[in-house]
DNA sequence: TCTGACACTTC
DNA sequence: TGAAGTGTCAG
């Protein structure tokens, strides 16, 4: 992420061999060194494609709209999550590319938690407050087309705009659930189909990837103004917000049941703003990297350029090692919001209203770190590998989304993930039994789908590595360390996939199926290692 | 911190 | 035309 990781004190990766992004690279630390050999982006040699991948080692991943991505990113990122769900934006788009165009792939989403801490908004700026909250069931959204060709995947942008957050830890729909004032982590997943257009299989084949500058805070609420407005300025949804004309007065003095004058909104957020302001002035760069008097969208040539440490980019250590990084890393306690003189404000957004569209084909899109499987251990929490335990199966082709739920993947927690999935039900597969939406429920034992699956699940997969126990950080920490600036996890994960049942329809509630897994499979390193 | 009603928007 | 996606605001 560009300056995210600032604005949640998380941006300085200090360990060269740490994965960091091609843009923080460039922009953070223009003299920062990888130690990985560094290799030219579009060379197929690149350490992202081991020659015993099965196929993934091709795959690249661009993040579109990455210039609106990394201005929210250089603000600081905030994702609103209310019980019914709520969109993500900007929306998650990716351009694939080196995709088999005849090979079915699936792909998949996941939002981790960045680091172990909870943040508060105070004066200005993100800081930790405290450990974060105890792992919440961690869920999968499977883009609806999956399964699908490459040719499919590459003939236009990946969106997972329909992806939905929930603070709602009893959601039934099947939407990720975070908790506020969480540092969380989109990552993409994609995963060869196996014969049955499913995944779980021995030999499946998937590569993940991570573009640090779309991680965020989840919250209740906006908490930083800056993010609002960027928001309301980007968003078509929130376009009734844009006050630069009358209008905003007469619907304030509306809504507040007055006469004109009305100070507009804007106005007051320009004099909130202008007090004491963390936008006004002083820059917004962090720690007193160059980027802060920089062009703050320098990104915009990000990997495409083809600089060696771009592709090199790992992903953000963070997830992995956050304790690390804040030993390294500087002012850990505190951090704070960019800010940007022209744009704090209301003012300043007046000057340049809206100039970018909401979706526009981005110049610049962004590579992502690429993880290939074939890595040891596994980057981030994913290798416990969602696709290790999930559930998915040959099913899935119902082009609908699907979530997989189950212990949080967390990032930086490598050992042990159960995971169970949500899945909606396809439209053309009309379920027999409706499910009661937002019926409160245990989410995996009380419902009577829930329980059934659950059962399946159980049966599907049973316990593994359970009687493995080591600190997940500690383990995290050496088999980063030992894998030094690879950024790239395609990997062949013949061991720790498991063949699943396949998803049976029948059992398929009106939305979203939600059941615990209770897979637990072991992620450490030796394991990894084995798959490799 | 969080929730729900609300006005406004896109689709 | 209505459903659904927005941020605002009061509580």
């Amino acid at each position: 992420m560009a300056n995210g990781g600032d604005q949640f004190g998380l941006a300085e990766r200090p360990d060269s061999d740490s994965m960091d992004s091609p843009k923080e690279t460039k922009q953070k630390n223009p003299g920062y060194t990888l130690n990985s050999p560094a290799s030219p982006q579009k060379a197929p040699s690149q350490p992202a494609c081991n020659a015993d991948q099965n196929g993934m080692e091709g795959i690249k991943v661009f993040l579109h709209d990455r210039e609106l991505w990394t201005k929210f990113d250089e603000v600081g990122t905030e994702m609103i999550i209310t019980k019914a769900g709520r969109r993500m934006f900007p929306s998650y788009k990716v351009k694939v590319t080196g995709l088999n165009p005849k090979t079915k792939y699936i792909l998949l989403m996941d939002i981790v938690l960045a680091d172990d801490h909870r943040y508060k908004f105070s004066d200005n700026k993100w800081s930790i407050t405290g450990k974060a909250e105890p792992a919440m069931p961690g869920r999968l959204y499977v883009h609806p087309d999956s399964p699908a060709t490459g040719a499919h995947w590459s003939r236009q942008l990946v969106s997972f705009q329909k992806l939905k957050l929930t603070n709602n830890h009893l959601d039934p729909f099947g939407h990720i659930i975070l908790n506020s004032m969480h540092k969380y982590q989109p990552r993409l997943h994609i995963v060869k189909a196996d014969e049955n257009n499913g995944f779980g299989s021995k030999n499946t084949a998937f590569c993940t990837h991570v573009f640090s500058e779309t991680a965020f805070i989840a919250v209740t609420s906006y908490q930083n103004h800056k993010i609002t407005q960027l928001k309301i300025e980007n968003n078509p949804f929130a376009k009734g917000f844009r006050g630069s004309d009358d209008n905003e007065l007469h619907r304030m003095a509306k809504l507040q049941g007055k006469d004109y004058p009305v100070v507009p909104r804007s106005t007051v957020r320009q004099r909130a703003c202008s007090t004491g302001s963390p936008f006004s002035g002083e820059g917004r760069g962090l720690h007193g990297s160059p980027e802060a008097v920089g062009s703050p969208f320098s990104c915009e040539n990000g990997l495409s350029s083809g600089s060696p440490q771009e592709l090199l980019r790992a992903p953000p250590v963070h997830y992995a090692l956050p304790h690390r990084q804040l030993q390294h890393g500087q002012q850990p306690q505190v951090y704070h919001c960019t800010k940007r003189k022209v744009e704090n404000c209301s003012s300043g957004n007046r000057q340049h209203p809206y100039k970018k569209s909401f979706t526009r084909s981005s110049p610049s899109e962004g590579e992502s770190y690429y993880h290939p499987s074939s890595y040891p251990p596994p980057p981030t929490g994913l290798p416990n590998n969602p696709l290790t335990d999930s559930p998915y199966s040959s099913d899935m082709g119902q082009r609908q989304a699907c979530m997989f739920a189950g212990a949080e993947p967390r990032l930086d927690e490598l050992n042990c993930t159960s995971w169970s999935y949500t899945c909606p039900l396809p439209s053309a597969m009309t379920p027999m039994e409706t499910y009661p939406p937002y019926t409160p429920h245990p989410p995996y034992s009380s419902s009577p789908q829930g329980s059934r699956l659950s059962a399946l699940a159980h049966q599907s997969s049973p316990p593994l590595g359970e009687h493995i126990t080591h600190d997940p950080f500690q383990s995290q920490s050496s088999g980063l360390s030992s894998q030094s600036s690879q950024n790239i996890h395609s990997r062949q994960v013949s061991p720790p996939l498991r063949e699943y049942p396949r998803y049976t329809p029948n059992l398929s509630p009106p939305l979203y199926h939600t059941l615990e897994t209770h897979t637990r499979i072991k992620c450490g390193v030796p394991e990894w290692s084995a798959a490799s």
